[in-house]
DNA sequence: CAAACATATGAACACTTATTCATATGTACA
DNA sequence: TGTACATATGAATAAGTGTTCATATGTTTG
């Protein structure tokens, strides 16, 4: 969604915390760093995707065997496959007229560990 | 947004993979984890959030600040913390007119770390 | 080469979502 | 108590997104 940030009124909190609001300008990361992170985060905020990555975490597999490992439409799974493609997340392989897709990244069952753990914290 | 999963046709590849197929849904977690887990990505897929989580790893905040450092409006921020705070990655403390917001959760750094990880690795 | 199968892709649609605007709520202080 | 400040919130709107449908591409096999 395209965000057309408008300049914002000063408030006098602002004056009163400003040695505190520069600082951590200061530290921030490069914007488009941290835009980065967000698209890649935005990749996993999908349930059909998360799914996806977790089936490949335990088998290659065929965008048919997904498929129907999900219940879904071959259209929807290869969709989403392109996605998790261009993230970087997933890679494939042909055998025949069968694409097998495996994860590319070994950091995205360590991302799932740590999500996992924060909605297990109640 | 909604998914009506619709049947879908059989393939003779899902035949042949027929134990696989079985062995990855066996294992799968419940529906329920995924969903939330998706969840809680998506809270992180927004590159405001993003921001104003990393500038509550830094340090505390009012809403005011956040808005100052993000040049957005008040409005805007307030909104995205309700979103940060149902998700239960930050909390508030009153203190007269003003509202501070923190880190509820310790695990954010750690799933952020994760992430640049996967975004530098070219 | 034709037919069947596996996958990819573009357009359309319904649904979701982030921001803005206006305004309400809560607090301090004169 | 009234005014100013800080924050919260509801409605509206524009932009984004996931699935479906139709169809194209690529591969094998008869």
């Amino acid at each position: 969604m395209a965000k057309k940030y408008e300049q914002i009124e000063k408030c006098d909190c602002d004056v009163i915390h400003q040695d505190i609001v520069n600082a951590v300008k200061d530290k921030m990361p490069r914007e488009e760093t941290l835009y980065d992170l967000a698209e890649l985060f935005k990749v996993f905020g999908d349930s059909t995707r998360i799914k996806i990555l977790w089936a490949l975490d335990e088998s290659e597999m065929c965008v048919c065997d997904i498929a129907v490992l999900l219940n879904m439409t071959q259209s929807a799974i290869s969709h989403q496959l392109r996605v998790l493609k261009q993230a970087k997340l997933v890679k494939s392989r042909r055998e025949g007229k069968i694409v097998y897709y495996s994860l590319d990244d070994d950091h995205v069952r360590q991302i799932f560990d740590h999500g996992l753990t924060h909605i297990n914290e109640e």
